[in-house]
DNA sequence: CCTACATAGTTCAACTTTCAAGAATGAGTC
DNA sequence: GACTCATTCTTGAAAGTTGAACTATGTAGG
């Protein structure tokens, strides 16, 4: 059942795009993996939550709405409520009411988070630096950035809209 | 300690690195993401586990010694350790001693899991297509191969050696 | 006000991943 | 053989993630 009904013989990957995918997934998990391990022995924390932490240093009075964090981070409301909840017991985010919504919940960011922040940046910066613009040439950084705008333009509205582009 | 004898300010990253780093970490959680749903909801099981079944599908006797699996797919013993067992109690893979070493294992896909991967793999291509092929130019699709091996490169040995590159 | 429905955030259970042992076998040396 | 150390794989507990269910509040229409 389901997309059983399609005679047409699936478009196969070329030998070309085969090659490239294998080394985009290789490059991408090597990647994470590098920077999870060592922001969780620097820091105490996952690649995941460190951002999280990051977001809320840029935003006014470094607190967000719980949705907004969590759209723009990129993870779901389920998992930003544990993350924020660890992080919250570890000291460096408080929640706090939303006065006029009461529903909503702002996570701020501590001093003590600011902190954190302060003493791991300059590693974290370090390990990026080192596992990406140290290797790429100007051209490749530039090159880099276009697909990656690219491939995140076709998944961001993403599900929605995806099978109805006429809808967008 | 550590790091903290280090009197030089950091090297910060530009405004055109920031951007290229953001847009990198939104596009790769957003296609992680977007093929772990697929699979998940497709073929029940996450994308990583997915891998495994193709890297077995492809080797002589579609079986590879659990070390080797585990290196090419780039997780953990332990972490493969786990995912073989539940594979193993969904029936596609099944796992067999080694007669030479009596502590290796094999794990080999069945013939249920040939089935599985026979009627997802359409599926998949078709996602990762969709999400990476269909949008870039031929051109950037070799960039993006170029810029992949490049990064792998950096990490591959990884940990070892990387603090100590003239070892290497 | 009341109903119906939407939104914000949390919680629970199932599942996955990690890390630190641990059990068994292999390999080298005396 | 006995000792030591390395390698292979597994295990168990803690941490993290997911998806669905749930609570509470907001919003719109009668």
């Amino acid at each position: 059942m389901g997309n059983m009904g399609d005679m047409t013989e699936p478009r196969w990957l070329t030998d070309e795009e085969q090659r490239v995918w294998r080394a985009y997934l290789h490059a991408t998990t090597l990647l994470e993996d590098h920077l999870d391990r060592q922001l969780q022995r620097d820091a105490g924390m996952p690649h995941v939550y460190y951002g999280l932490l990051v977001q809320l240093s840029q935003a006014p009075r470094r607190r967000l709405r719980m949705t907004e964090l969590a759209r723009s981070a990129k993870i779901t409301r389920s998992r930003l409520s544990h993350a924020i909840a660890r992080l919250e017991k570890n000291g460096w985010v408080r929640r706090e009411d939303c006065p006029s919504d009461k529903r909503g919940q702002f996570a701020q960011l501590t001093d003590e988070g600011v902190e954190v922040l302060r003493r791991n940046a300059p590693g974290h910066v370090a390990a990026v630096r080192q596992a990406m613009f140290d290797r790429l040439s100007p051209e490749q950084v530039e090159q880099l950035g276009a697909i990656m705008r690219v491939l995140a333009e076709g998944l961001e509205p993403a599900d929605a809209g995806a099978d109805l582009p006429w809808l967008r």
